[in-house]
DNA sequence: CGCCATCTTGACACGTATCAACAGGCGTGG
DNA sequence: CCACGCCTGTTGATACGTGTCAAGATGGCG
């Protein structure tokens, strides 16, 4: 049998209006499939702040952020917290095949996720080999951006890690506009940053403080332009990936 | 089909002796998979030293550490190096899917891979979903050691750097050792650590007289006792980990 | 308008980097 | 066999970057 079409008469009116329908997880999914999986899945919104993993919690269902920021975060028992990781959509959200949570998830925006029961997931997975193949390959991409992460967090300097952290959101936050810049040559960017200052430090390894200086000096050296504390300007990218170190 | 006894007399020669046969990799393949897969790969030695992967090379082959540790790490235009992982037996070595390394790979002592063309493993996995399972767990193990590390790299002090740094090769070089440590109560460790002073420095992201420091420092503290600048005695794990922060 | 949280800025302290000297191990060659 | 040089690791003095603590500034929101 050849791959349905994902068009076909068979998509559950759930995934019709589903943005990251064909790019995330489900793009691996047959019509019949997705109906099936549909069927266990259900959309939840969440305010910005909601905590959504809660560490060392049982694991009971996997998601898919459909819009919106997630944060990753792990604490020492002292409070120390580091940012691992801020899933975009279309990421899969969860620890597969793992019993507890080793790390806490936030919404950092307002988001959107598309809920799966963990054994439902885990039952297709067993028998769904292009979707295990499209989780491999999710997980991949994360490993690899945890690796370049961890080169900025031994490695770079409070100034080059901030440029850092700008240059990634800039880059992800919106992939339309940046599949857009690839081609074209407008290299700037505009966004709205989903994370308060606390959360940069948290995932740059800095103090808010260092944070506000470092952003302070980008801005006066006009690599960035800053309005409203969370909207960022960026004139050229190029310009800001020159001072990531 | 039944899953093969992975005793049965269709086990190749060269698996034979292979002393990582049911942990790594090839513990998902029945005889007659194995037997295909053998065909295509060759065990090669390489001493202390050697680099495995280059930077910016093109993918060929992966490779089953199965004695040994391997180092990989990322550096920076300038120089600035970051350590992002290491590998012990019976890891995975290499970017599944992808077409060039991202990383480069160093032999951090004598080691032996067990090698395989990248076409050769894919085409393996793309018709043995068995095989790709455990690519993926090996995979998330990976990432979830990376975001743990990750907290090590931003939060930590040199000194608990240092400590975190000692524990994790404590538990990982010797995966019997530590086996018999969950179960008993021998808390004690001993190991000959392949690593430089300067390999440690860039795994932590510090210099290496600040490793060298902190080492002394819990020398004297009695928390380790270093013999030959190699060799680590840890009389009481519990009493190290309660340095790592 | 005024409160409160968030962000910025400043002064100072502290931890780690830097630079430099020294010690020990090991192989080489006299 | 010891002298020498080299490489690795240790220790010390000092510099610098980032953290800490404190005071303002800014902006959102009732």
């Amino acid at each position: 049998m050849g791959r349905h079409d994902i068009h076909n008469s068979e998509t559950p009116a759930l995934c019709g209006s589903c943005e990251v329908r064909h790019r995330g997880l489900c793009g691996a999914l047959s019509g019949d499939q997705l109906m099936m999986l549909s069927k266990h899945s259900r959309i939840v919104r969440h305010p910005a702040g909601t905590e959504l993993i809660a560490d060392d919690s049982d694991i009971t269902s996997y998601a898919n952020v459909m819009r919106g920021v997630v944060k990753l975060s792990k604490m020492l028992d002292d409070g120390r917290q580091q940012v691992v990781g801020l899933q975009f959509a279309p990421d899969f959200l969860g620890r597969l095949f793992g019993r507890q949570n080793t790390l806490s998830a936030q919404a950092a925006s307002d988001v959107e996720l598309c809920k799966v029961p963990k054994a439902a997931l885990e039952a297709m997975v067993g028998d769904n080999p292009a979707l295990e193949h499209r989780l491999l390959e999710q997980t991949l991409r994360e490993l690899d951006d945890a690796r370049d992460w961890m080169v900025t967090l031994g490695r770079k300097t409070a100034s080059e890690k901030v440029a850092s952290f700008l240059y990634l959101v800039a880059t992800h936050i919106d992939p339309v506009a940046e599949a857009e810049r690839q081609q074209g040559e407008n290299a700037d960017a505009r966004f709205d940053l989903p994370l308060s200052r606390a959360d940069i430090a948290d995932f740059l390894g800095l103090t808010i403080e260092t944070v506000s200086r470092q952003l302070t000096r980008l801005r006066k050296e006009e690599i960035i332009s800053v309005v409203n504390n969370r909207t960022f300007v960026i004139p050229d990218l190029k310009c800001l990936a020159n001072r990531c170190g």
